[in-house]
DNA sequence: CTATTTTATTGACATTTATCAATTAGTTTT
DNA sequence: AAAACTAATTGATAAATGTCAATAAAATAG
């Protein structure tokens, strides 16, 4: 479709060398490597290593050392903070060609969450340095990033007030709202998280989260089997989101 | 003491015409301003009007425009995300010499919470259009507000996690040891704020909040008057926030 | 295909936190 | 200084949520 449109990267052209960070840089969507030219991706992915995690695999840890980002290529992932006496909560979950540093970076240079394979994932690791690097070089690079930033801000604040100020009816409802309208975009949406995690999502405990599920069922709002559920009364769901 | 040294701005000059935004541009910390250009200041800062509020007055309101940005010269101010059903959470006291957008910049620029003045309050307001024209100037600038961004990113984390992974005294063992800190920096600190705000810092109602102060009162952790809490064993009230 | 382990579910109960109402203390107005 | 208002405190109670234990269902290993 795209061939030779640019050397340096379009998914559809298989031999791309840095296919693994786009998904359609000619071919649709604008995404943040698309504002650096063919070299300045050079300097960037030159030496990147593409990377594949299995299920449940961790891909970075928290608290380490903030060395690379990762380009998520395909697959899903859950942002994980891990709070003290094994308490988790997940943040987010990643898509496809995303990209995430685990937090700090530029700033004090450590992960502050951990990121782990949901699905399997292809992914590559990126040295930060040449990021920094380049990010002194191309300013609408920069700009790019600072928007990035800025809305994975405004969905953190979104996550902080929906988990703050709402009860578990609530908050049960933003997760399932989110994963059918965010994540799977199907309805009903198979997935591959566990109670566990869903609950890790909601901020609640697992037995919790299922009997507001239950309760949700017994109502007539969703339907769900072990591994999908899906939405039937998406209006009403959205009330109780609301409603807190 | 630095007269002279930069037309553009040092807070001990007084006819400096952006003073307003600097704290000590020539005297020591750096600061994002910092890396404009006289020429660039005056580029930005040409035509900014600087304001007087009066306690409990309403800086920038949440869902409106995003159209500037503020630099609060002296005083303090709240972050306020209003919630439905009238439930404020506050998620952070803002200084002299910070600058402050309401979130969502470059993003959707409407503005994701309230800020409203605490104390008497000087700022000055600055037109994002100018800033977003700076940004594709001066790559340092872009890089400051970059760091700024994510810093502030990652404070948005930490309360997300002691909001969401503590319990009451943990939460209000965080608030006075933020207070204390991170805003007055004294010991004991007099303070200005609300118990109905302190509980609003600290994710419960003021009720809860006042029986948890007076818990850590009867334990001999704090000591506390009207307007002004002493703490006495810092490292229990760690050991608390820590425990959650 | 059975045994074993993990995950999901349910129920009883304890704990945490909010709500509501009443009272007290402090501030401001007159 | 009394009156009127607002903020702070306390107590009783209800609601929300977590904990623990028991069981059921599903997945995995042998």
């Amino acid at each position: 479709m795209s061939e030779g449109l640019d050397v340096a990267g379009c998914a559809n052209c298989v031999e791309c060398k840095y296919d693994c960070c786009f998904s359609n840089r000619n071919c649709g969507n604008p995404h943040i490597f698309g504002m650096l030219s063919a070299e300045e991706l050079h300097l960037l992915m030159d030496n990147k290593r593409q990377i594949h995690f299995r299920p449940g695999e961790t891909i970075m840890k928290q608290n380490t050392p903030l060395t690379h980002l990762v380009c998520l290529k395909n697959g899903l992932a859950k942002v994980v903070s891990e709070g003290p006496k094994g308490k988790n909560l997940i943040l987010q979950i990643i898509k496809s060609n995303s990209i995430f540093t685990g937090g700090g970076s530029i700033v004090d240079d450590f992960r502050h969450f951990t990121v782990a394979a949901i699905t399997d994932i292809d992914c590559c690791f990126i040295d930060t340095s040449r990021l920094y690097n380049l990010l002194t070089k191309n300013n609408n690079f920069s700009i790019e990033l600072l928007k990035h930033s800025n809305t994975q801000h405004l969905n953190m604040l979104s996550a902080l007030i929906n988990l703050t100020n709402k009860y578990m009816p609530g908050r049960v409802a933003d997760t399932l709202l989110y994963l059918k309208n965010n994540i799977f975009e199907t309805n009903p949406f198979n997935f591959i998280l566990s109670k566990q995690e869903l609950a890790d999502m909601s901020g609640m405990t697992k037995e919790s989260f299922i009997r507001s599920l239950k309760e949700f069922e017994d109502s007539g709002l969703i339907r769900h089997t072990r591994n999908s559920i899906e939405i039937l009364k998406e209006n009403e769901l959205l009330e109780i989101s609301r409603n807190g």
